[in-house]
Parts: C-alpha cells; structure tokens; sequence
DNA sequence: CTGGAAAGCGCC
DNA sequence: AAAGGGCGCTTTCCAG
C-alpha cells in the first residue's frame, strides 16, 4: 500500500499530543528527543497527509514539510499554547504510524504498540548481515541519497522508505516474523532497558581492591620468572618473552599470522615447558573480569534509578538474536570462582529475588525438531541426559560405565555437530588425533542418521536458494555457499548449518518474552524482565510472586510453540542467578 | 588526541 | 592453508 507523495503545497501540520495531561509534560518530552531525527510519522491514509512527531531538542513543533528536501521546522509559541489550537487528531484507523526505530519511539513516548511500520525492523529482516541499519544508512542503500540534518527531509524519506521496503519483506515471507516477533518485542525490550538491573558497588569496589593486590603481585612474579620487566598485557612483548628469551616451543603449528600466538591455548601447552605461561593464564583471567566488569560496571550505574541499564540492539545480528552493550549484560562472568563472585554482585532490591529460566539444550531440541532423527527424539522426549547418550551412541559405553571424559567428549561432539564441526576443530577441542575425531565424526552421524540427512539437505537447500531460514521464516543471505573459494565455502556451509538452530532459538525466546510481558501486565504481577541472555530470561519479583511467576514463565516458555520434542525450561534463583550446566 | 586493527577473552 | 556458530569490551599498537 504505497502513500502517495508528499503534497507540494503547504502541509497540514498537527500534532498527537493527546497523551499529555499538560503542556508542560509535552515539552518536557520534546527536550529528551534526540535532535533533529523525526521520530515518527502519521500518515492519512485517506488524503496522504503527514503528520510528524517530535524532532529535535529545542524544537518544540510539529512540521511536515512540502517536498523531498526541503522540509522546514516550525517552532512551538515559546509557552506551547499554540499546540492547544492544532486540529483534533484522527481516527487510528485512517492513519499508519511510520517511524524508523520502534524501540526508541517507545522508550520516548511508551506508545509503540500504535506503530504499523518500522523501517529498521523492515530493513534488519531483509539484510541481517549488513552491519549497520541506522536512518542514514537505510536511506543511502534504499535510494543512494545522502539525507542533510533537515527535519523534513528526514521525515520525507521516512515516509518513502516504508513502502519501498514493505513489499520486500511480503515478498520475502518476513512479513509474520516481523508482526509476530520483532516488531511486538521491541517494546518489550525498551521496558527491560528501562528498568535497568540492580549491582551491588561496595561489592565490586571490594573485589577490585584485592584484584589489584593479586594483579600486582602475578606481575611481579611473572616478571621474575622473565628475568626482566615488561607489558604483560602486550602480546608482542610476552611473545618476546617466550619464544625469543624463554625459547618455548608451542606445539601445535598455527597458521603463518598467529606462528607466535600467545592465546590461552597455546599458554596451556607451553605450561608443561616453564612455570612462566601458567602465572600468564591466572594473570589474565584477574586482569580481564577487574578491568571489564568489577572496574568499568559501577561507572555505567544510573545515577537516579541506581541501576545498570544495557542497550539492547534487535538488528545488530546476521542470526536473530539480540546483542546488548554499554554494557554488554550478555557476557557477565559465571565461568570461574571468581567469575561467580562477580556475578554475585548482581543483586534484588529488598523483598525481591532474582529468578531465572532457562531454555536447556534448546539448539540441539530445535535439531531434533528438524531432523526427527528418532534417536534425538527418543532422547529428549524421555528426559535423558542429552551428553550421556550422545556418549553411549558413539563410544557403546552404558551411562553407568561411562566416565568424565566419555561425557566430555560426547558434550563437545554435540556442540560441534551444532556449529558445524570439523574433524580438526574437535580433536584440538579434546586434544586428539585428527584421525580420532573423524572417528567420532563418522561414528556420531552411524547413530544419528536422521541428523546427517537433515544437515546434508539444509547444506543442499542453502546453496540452492541462498538463505539459511529459521523455523518462523527468519532468512540470512549466505551467498558464500556457492564460492569457488574452498576457504569462504566452508565458512559458509557452518554457518547454514548452525543459523537455522540458533536463530529459531532466538525466535522461540524472542516469543516466549512477548507473550510473558503480556500476561505479567494482564495478571497484575509487580514482578519484572530484566534481562535476556539468548536462551535465559530473568526476573525480579517480590518474594510473594515466586511460585506464581515460576509457574507462568515455565508454561510460557515451554508452551512458546509446538515441537516435535519437549522444550525443556530450568527455573532457579539464587545469588548466581543459575548453576552452571 | 582520535580512530581503527589486532589480539585476546567474557558469555550463549 | 584453514580448520566450530553468534556477539561486545579492553588493551596495545600504530597511523593520522
């Protein structure tokens, strides 16, 4: 349904203030808008008039301007009275709100459940690979323009884009992903950022105190063992250090660029040559979990609401998944002893209890789903320890006579079968043979072989159609499919085989999130998301709402969508919000 | 002083 | 020759 152009003669100009009890709360918003980006516009479906709302900060107008190009601000009576005079709005049923990026529309306004068009959403699901989908940049891919700072010309290419972009996604079958998925997520996600999660900053400066210490004192030692002073956080200088004055040698040989790698890895091998690499390791880990979260995250604390408050990006992944930053609260530490400490820090509020719930095993059950490999299903559907018979099926060793290192490795042979696993990957992930691992290999697919079809026919679809596709739909160009290039080839034929697994569990959370914020509001629960962590959710609710909230987030999760195997849901609080695995 | 690349590593 | 998918942040190092 394509609006028609924007009128050339003078414009009628309103404004949707209606949501505002007085004038004064409307500035009030006008001043947090950022400068200069229209924020959304209205359209007439019946007379193409445009109605834009909210630009930059001083602005305290509505304008629509006449063409492309020359749009022009009108400002507000400097008391707003004159937004008083400005004709009544019209009916929602006539009019498609279009803005750009929905998330931010409800973070400034809380009404994004009335937008019909996001043309950041439009432009994600057609390029999820393309880095960027910010205004400018959609708008230069869309019609090779470079748009100027004005107002109207931003609203007017606001307005062209979503009808240009619109029959793309129909035409590509996105369009129920994005009515079904992203487009009711993003306000879901604008009120998770908004409430923000709550850290404990006596904790953190506590531990960077005794971080210090230790630091200080690995170096020392390091330097000791070096028989010299230097960076040890420089990589050329540590490489200096061990291969030239230590002369260590590293195993395994790397690729001609990483020849002098002092990854973790490689440190590990080196372990067995010097006591140097091992104080490198213990050095790094303190080093890295103090300067990337005990030091940076009390400094990101709001200072009014006296919590964290990540940003989440919907279009920043070529999957489907969300990714989150300033700060990252997808990456906090859980690993180590001291990776939990930190993770302790993260705290209720008085009376409220963090809970957390999450999906488990969820890649391999969607595999199972698409596969039907009666092996997986059977697994699954009787509850097994997924590991345990992926051991027993491969090495013909009983649960009961298998020992870590069965387990072990049948874990990382069902990682790598979901990332696309190579003989090499897995026998330097086990440290093995090459040959071992393809025994494993060969030995996995004997047993699962509705899974070995299954990848053969996604690698076969891929490169027919050149998209890997979720279970919803979700599409992720993979051109590399077809390469003459064995190397991008490759490349290419893992990540068709893992996008489909990981990106229909982003699909699968992205619903389970919008259909629990529905009810959390419907059933009156004071109880709040506070974060997602691509298949974790977690809550904090006041202590009396555990049981109920419990209850509702497992149905919700579990009963998100209809697979050929159960979807498994793990609910705990704690002071580390989950044990590990 | 700023920006970007590379190395390294935190998480799922 | 490279050799498991997806992210973001910190540090070093170097160019402008």
């Amino acid at each position: 349904m394509a609006p028609p152009a924007p009128a050339d003669t003078e414009p009628v100009v309103k404004a949707d203030y209606a949501q505002f009890a007085s004038t004064a709360e409307f500035r009030e918003y006008l001043a947090k808008l950022p400068a200069k980006e229209p924020l959304a516009i209205w359209l007439n479906l019946e007379t193409g008039e445009r109605e834009t709302e909210g630009f930059g900060t001083r602005i305290a107008s509505i304008e629509v301007s006449s063409k492309a190009g020359e749009g022009r601000a009108v400002w507000m009576d400097e008391k707003g009275e004159a937004l008083n005079a400005l004709a009544p709005l019209l009916a929602d049923s006539k009019r498609q709100k279009i803005v750009h990026d929905p998330k931010l529309f409800q973070l400034l306004t809380g009404r994004a459940a009335s937008i019909r068009h996001a043309t950041q959403l439009y432009s994600y699901l057609l390029r999820p690979t393309t880095a960027n989908h910010n205004f400018a940049d959609v708008v230069m891919r869309q019609f090779s323009a470079m748009i100027g700072g004005g107002p109207g010309e931003r609203a007017d290419y606001l307005q062209r884009l979503a009808p240009s972009l619109e029959p793309q996604v129909q035409e590509q079958d996105l369009d129920s992903v994005y009515e079904k998925i992203d487009l009711p997520l993003a306000p879901v996600l604008a009120e998770i950022e908004r409430t923000g999660v709550r850290v404990d900053p006596k904790e953190l400066e506590k531990m960077s105190r005794s971080m210090e210490k230790e630091v200080r004192r690995l170096e020392k030692e390091i330097w000791k063992l070096a028989g010299s002073e230097f960076n040890v956080n420089s990589p050329t200088q540590l490489a200096e250090i061990l291969f030239d004055k230590l002369n260590l040698q590293p195993n395994a040989r790397r690729g001609k660029a990483k020849a002098r790698s002092t990854a973790a890895d490689v440190l590990e091998e080196l372990s067995a040559q010097h006591p140097l690499p091992a104080k490198v390791i213990e050095y790094r880990e303190i080093a890295k979990l103090k300067s990337t979260y005990v030091d940076a995250l009390p400094k990101l604390i709001h200072p009014e609401t006296g919590r964290l408050h990540t940003s989440f990006s919907q279009t920043g992944t070529a999957t489907g998944r969300l990714s989150s930053s300033d700060p990252n609260l997808q990456n906090i530490p859980i690993r180590t002893e001291l990776g939990r400490e930190i993770r302790a820090a993260f705290v209720a509020e008085k009376g409220k209890i963090l809970l957390s719930a999450d999906y488990s095993q969820i890649e391999l059950r969607i595999m199972a789903h698409f596969s039907k490999d009666p092996v997986l299903v059977e697994a699954f559907r009787n509850g097994e320890d997924i590991h345990a018979r992926t051991a027993q099926e491969v090495f013909g060793v009983g649960p009961m006579a298998q020992n870590a290192e069965h387990r072990r490795a049948a874990k990382a042979i069902n990682f790598g079968i979901i990332y696309g696993l190579s003989p090499f990957g897995l026998a330097q992930q086990l440290g093995i043979e090459q040959k071992e691992a393809a025994k494993f290999i060969n030995a996995y697919f004997m047993r699962y072989r509705g899974v070995k079809e299954y990848l053969d026919g996604i690698l076969a679809e891929t490169r027919k159609t050149g998209v890997a596709k979720t279970l919803f739909g979700r599409i992720r160009p993979i051109p590399e499919i077809n390469s003459p290039q064995m190397q991008l080839r490759n490349f290419a034929e893992r990540t068709a085989l893992n996008s489909p697994l990981q990106g229909t569990a982003a699909d699968l959370i992205k619903l389970a999130m919008i259909n629990i914020d529905k009810r959390l509001a419907k059933e009156k629960f004071e109880a709040k998301m506070i974060l997602q962590v691509h298949d974790e959710l977690l809550f904090e609710a006041p202590t009396r709402e555990r049981a109920k909230l419990e209850k509702l987030v497992q149905e919700e999760m579990e009963g998100v969508h209809k697979l050929a195997v159960p979807i498994g849901v793990e609910i705990g609080a704690g002071p580390n919000w989950r044990d590990l695995d």
